[in-house]
DNA sequence: GGTGAAAGCCCGTGCCT
DNA sequence: AGGCACGGGCTTTCACC
């Protein structure tokens, strides 16, 4: 974890809000100027605090209408079965997130697809690639928000 | 849903990949060149289908190292019910995700906090805002894959 | 719809305080 | 470490093909 003070973090709420903003323009907003805000942007890219620059796109508008929340069991939990199933998940471009969980369910996928016969098309290429004990598969009718803001 | 030829689709593979690649850049990779493509990024702006331009964080290295998965179940259907459990919701900056299901299940969260004193703090909280009938909160154990981009 | 050039702004650096 | 000023590069526009 690393040591973050009030500026950096004010600066990372600029651009986790919006990355498009000019240096001046997050310099004046976090009550500092051009250059000591480029350093620091710098060293928090460096140290890796600061990753990728992305574009939020429609899904929707996009005509990807299905997004399934699944919840996976397994009885298999040997180290090659693990790889396995996480090197099935890295591969399909249609798993937005993948959680392994602690407790009684194992693990948790986001998938997002064209429709329901896109995810049944996914649900059995994933089977027939890796034994999974039980899958149960939820169906969003809404995204009511939607953000990969952290709470600053 | 927006009609999207092939240099489109190449050109938001681009922005969501790497949204700070200069136009140049952009206009070699999907064969075309500077003029034509930004005219296509502006229109696809003004669509909509190009959203805001975010950063991507290291959640860890800042000190967010629970992340949950709230499952709801509620009794209240009336749309009085509804406007106050999503008004909490957006309210809440925690939550990262929020979705309305079909089924059993009517709601799942995606909630981002410190530790699982600040998950508990945060529960307490959505309780005392709105009756739920039944809650279960899914500890991740270690985020396998987190992306936003879509498989287009 | 694609090309080229021109204007202006912004990034990134180096120097000075 | 913060502020200033400069050069190169990039975005954005416009006129032409």
């Amino acid at each position: 974890m690393v040591r973050i003070d009030e500026i950096d973090r004010k600066i990372l709420v600029e651009l986790q809000t919006d990355a498009s903003r000019s240096l001046d323009e997050i310099a004046k907003a976090v009550g500092s100027s051009k250059t000591p805000v480029w350093n620091r942007i710098r060293k928090l890219r460096d140290a890796g605090v600061i990753g990728a620059q992305t574009v939020k796109l429609d899904a929707e508008a996009l005509g990807f209408e299905a997004c399934f929340f699944v919840l996976i069991r397994t009885s298999e939990h040997d180290a090659g079965w693990q790889q396995a199933f996480l090197k099935a998940l890295q591969e399909r471009p249609e798993v937005q997130e993948a959680h392994r969980l602690a407790g009684d369910i194992d693990y948790i996928l986001k998938v997002r697809v064209r429709n329901a016969r896109a995810y049944d098309a996914f649900y059995q290429a994933l089977i027939s690639e890796v034994r999974v004990h039980n899958v149960t598969a939820l169906l969003s009718m809404e995204e009511i928000k939607s953000t990969t803001a952290l709470p600053l």
